[in-house]
RNA sequence: GUGGGAUUAGUUCAGCUGGUUAGAGCGCUAGUUUGUGGCACUAGAAAUCACGGGUUCGAAUCCCGUAUCCCACCCCA
């Protein structure tokens, strides 16, 4: 094998195509019916959109992100997640203007150079919305509900969803000297990575997965009993509009998130077939995104989903997706002029909007029969030099072997009624 | 960046402690006397045994390196 799709990559393959398609357009049907509407952005963009969206201090930033130069010496990133660039597209192309909320969902590809493992891959998949100019908290509920909305209709039950409130920067900044206090009788006991964490972001102390950073966060101060009261009245709002609409959650105070722009709300969907990633969807509110990209003040929420994970978890739930066959009908020629009349045949259906097939590999009768019948295609047709001169064919159905008599005229419509 | 396991036809795998032309199932192609399929039977195509070195009279088999895949740490979707 001289060539092989790259580390991280694959290929999605005609034989699961379908799957995505079913997926895709059931996440742009539930979005069209919340008044959301597709946006595409680039696959690439400058590096330092990320940098100051996603955040310097995170690993994507730090250590995944795909970054090179282009020939005009431009630092070009190929995206890494999708919000950023969306933003960046609000801003650019004066959103702010449009009647609020701007709501926008998108399918994108991302790429993040990471060491692959089960659920993770370097180029991936990800459906997500962003809502822009309303503070929330019912926005926040609705974009929660569209992913509980999504999961049903696929009919995936058994995942779980987390909250959390990270607060705002005011009392983040109170809360960071409490962790600090907190944590500074500890910090020779500490990882290298929690001791530089200290400094720089001390929220993300909380969820080291070293042991024994681990046995010391355990005791530590939980945000959530810090917030402002602004932020404290927005979660408990949250909360009643989530039990409102009947969605089940559980409040996690570990959820920090990763990325550096959240604020207030963050949430998480899990699953346990995912490997250890169990993620399949994480978002939340970023309040500040907007004005740290450039644009004006204008708060904003939104999620991302993995669209392998979320695969993945439909196939370990059992989720039939049901392949669609789109020829209907196989004609089999016996000779050459009956092969001519197939192809007209063939071509008549198509044209009618009926999928139909006919041999393309000079095969024996024998063997054309043998195809169809691999093949699955629920209706055959035989045309020798009788049906060609008497102009009366058989349609048989393969499932229970019945046929009917149809003249060759009547094809097209009896077809389109099946 | 760090560990563990793996890599043999399209695919799933077998190949014992190194020994003559590397096997099987599934899939693929054809045929089983050209008017009815999936089954069955027969035949065939298909593998520089991941790549590069080394040990040996002899390597798919042992050793080293590289790549890739799987799993995990970290982090995330």
């Amino acid at each position: 094998m001289r060539f092989a799709a790259q580390k991280g990559t694959r290929d999605i393959l005609p034989e699961d195509i379908y799957k995505w398609h079913k997926l895709e357009r059931l996440y742009s049907d539930v979005c069209h019916r919340y008044g959301y509407e597709e946006i595409r952005i680039p696959t690439f963009e400058q590096t330092d959109l990320f940098q100051r969206g996603v955040g310097d201090t995170t690993d994507v930033v730090q250590k995944e992100m795909y970054t090179f130069d282009d020939k005009g010496g431009r630092s070009i990133t190929l995206r890494p997640e999708g919000t950023a660039g969306v933003v960046r597209s609000f801003i650019e192309n004066g959103m702010g203007s449009l009647p609020s909320p701007v709501r926008m969902f998108y399918n994108i590809t991302a790429f993040r150079y990471e060491n692959v493992q089960k659920g993770r891959l370097r180029e991936f998949h990800q459906f997500g919305l962003e809502a822009f100019g309303s503070e929330g908290p019912e926005i926040d509920a609705e974009i929660i509900s569209t992913v509980k909305l999504f999961f049903d209709e696929i009919g995936l039950s058994k995942t779980k969803l987390c909250i959390n409130s990270i607060g705002c920067p005011s009392c983040r900044s109170k809360y960071n000297e409490v962790l600090k206090d907190y944590f500074r009788p500890h910090i020779d006991k500490l990882c290298e990575d929690c001791r530089s964490r200290f400094e720089k972001n001390p929220l993300r102390m909380i969820d080291c997965k070293v042991e024994s950073c681990g046995a010391i966060a355990k005791d530590a101060p939980r945000l959530i009993d810090y917030l402002c009261d602004e932020c404290d009245e927005h979660f408990a709002k949250l909360k009643a509009n989530l039990d409102l609409l009947g969605i089940s959650y559980e409040i996690d105070s570990g959820i920090v998130r990763g990325l550096d722009y959240y604020t207030r709300t963050v949430f998480e969907f899990k699953s346990e077939n995912v490997g250890t990633q169990g993620t399949i969807c994480g978002g939340g509110r970023y309040d500040g995104l907007v004005e740290e990209i450039g644009g004006q003040h204008v708060p904003g929420i939104g999620y991302a989903m993995g669209v392998e994970r979320l695969l993945m978890e439909c196939e370990a739930q059992g989720i039939e997706f049901g392949n669609p066959n789109n020829v209907l009908v196989y004609f089999a020629a016996m000779s050459d002029s009956a092969k001519a009349l197939v192809s007209k045949l063939v071509f008549d259906l198509r044209k009618a909007g009926i999928g139909a097939e006919q041999d393309l590999m000079n095969r024996s009768f024998r063997a054309q029969m043998k195809y169809a019948g691999k093949a699955k295609i629920p209706y055959l047709v035989v045309i020798g030099d009788d049906e060609v001169s008497s102009g009366q064919i058989k349609v048989k159905r393969m499932e229970d072997g019945v046929e009917e008599q149809i003249g060759i005229d009547n094809l097209i419509s009896y077809m389109k009624a099946l």
